[in-house]
DNA sequence: CTTTTTTTATTGATCGTTCAATCAATAAAA
DNA sequence: TTTTATTGATTGAACGATCAATAAAAAAAG
């Protein structure tokens, strides 16, 4: 049934599917056929919309990366407060967000982390967003505490972000988002308490 | 030219080239052939130890989990210090042990994470890894902590070494070791002062 | 100490399967 | 009627597994 405009429909199917294949039975086995008839349109269609495999798995990740940078960005911009620790928040926040840690987000990212370090057209990708990432928390970290130890305060905040989504995407059971929350916070202010020995409240 | 008792060598020779051309190509282009040649061997001798090739991968997993295993229970059976402190540090050591952190055995670990979220076999020997880090941590941190609090504590300091770990993976410059355990102790002593008191101001 | 036999390790061509890509045919909308 | 979207059979390449053939060492026999 083909009517005109049908590509970015298609695109966004198609892509869904991809993360949805993932899921079911990891990348290696996500074949094309597999991806097409979850979408429900054949498997000539790939190649006609995204050029081929790759061109599909690079979309599917551009997409997991936009993604994790609207619900990091859409959380800042909602902020009332200007605080370096409320902007950091709402990087961890973002980070967690519920599109980012769903089943088929988290096992397609981790899939994407392992093939990324032998396709560059990936790497490229994982790098520039990853590097963003650091770049925001460092400059926030920045405002609070000296050069090298906003620096260090960055890589291990990232660092920690970084953990408790691989281990909540390892575990059967899904990520408990309220104790990554708790334990990344937990950490944060650990890290800004440092600055001028201030003692810090727990936060709930 | 055979000789009598090649089994283990081969084997041990295999499992190694197995992490040589991952770290090359990745486990998606890790093929028989190349991991074959990569040992000087021919195609048909895999499957005439391991059974086919997942066996090769599950032997490969094997071997990474026991030396990281091993990497951590040396260092401990070397402690003259018996603090939670100093047991909790060898075990951050241990995971930040030369032969872990090189290139091959990095990317391998990746890959078998990626890989293990659908095979039923590796997923146990991940999942038997796990716990018994998360126990180990966690009986340490019962030493001086409350119940609730120790088990976040685990969670967290595992959650630091795993990041910490990934994203060294990730990196082409691969993972600056010194700064992973700087940053992982210096976590470490922020849990461990939470004990006595519940809001800690650090004082240098 | 040779020669022969047996055992053990290894090879690599071959087979069947699977997959991504292609493209001529088709069908629905414009 | 023309344009646009979609199909699905076909093609060629790549892979893992298999196994009969081979070669070298070890054991036995002379």
């Amino acid at each position: 049934m083909p009517k005109v405009g049908m590509e970015p429909i298609r695109r966004q199917q198609l892509i869904h599917a991809t993360m949805a294949a993932i899921d079911e039975v990891g990348l290696a086995e996500a074949t094309i056929m597999r991806i097409a008839s979850h979408a429900g349109v054949s498997a000539g269609i790939i190649s006609h919309y995204f050029g081929g495999k790759d061109g599909l798995l690079e979309a599917t990740m551009r997409q997991i990366l936009t993604d994790l940078t609207d619900a990091v960005s859409m959380r800042r911009m909602a902020l009332n407060d200007n605080s370096p620790r409320a902007h950091i928040g709402a990087i961890i926040e973002g980070n967690f967000d519920r599109t980012q840690v769903t089943g088929p987000a988290a096992k397609t990212w981790l899939a994407f982390w392992a093939s990324s370090m032998h396709k560059p057209m990936l790497q490229r990708l994982q790098r520039v967003n990853d590097r963003r990432l650091y770049a925001n928390l460092c400059h926030q970290f920045r405002r609070v505490l000296p050069h090298a130890e906003a620096r260090k305060a960055a890589r291990g905040l990232a660092a920690m972000i970084d953990g408790l989504w691989l281990r909540g995407a390892l575990t059967p059971e899904g990520l408990d988002t309220d104790e990554a929350r708790h334990l990344a916070y937990h950490y944060l202010d650990q890290l800004l308490a440092h600055h001028g020995c201030q003692h810090v409240a727990f936060a709930h």
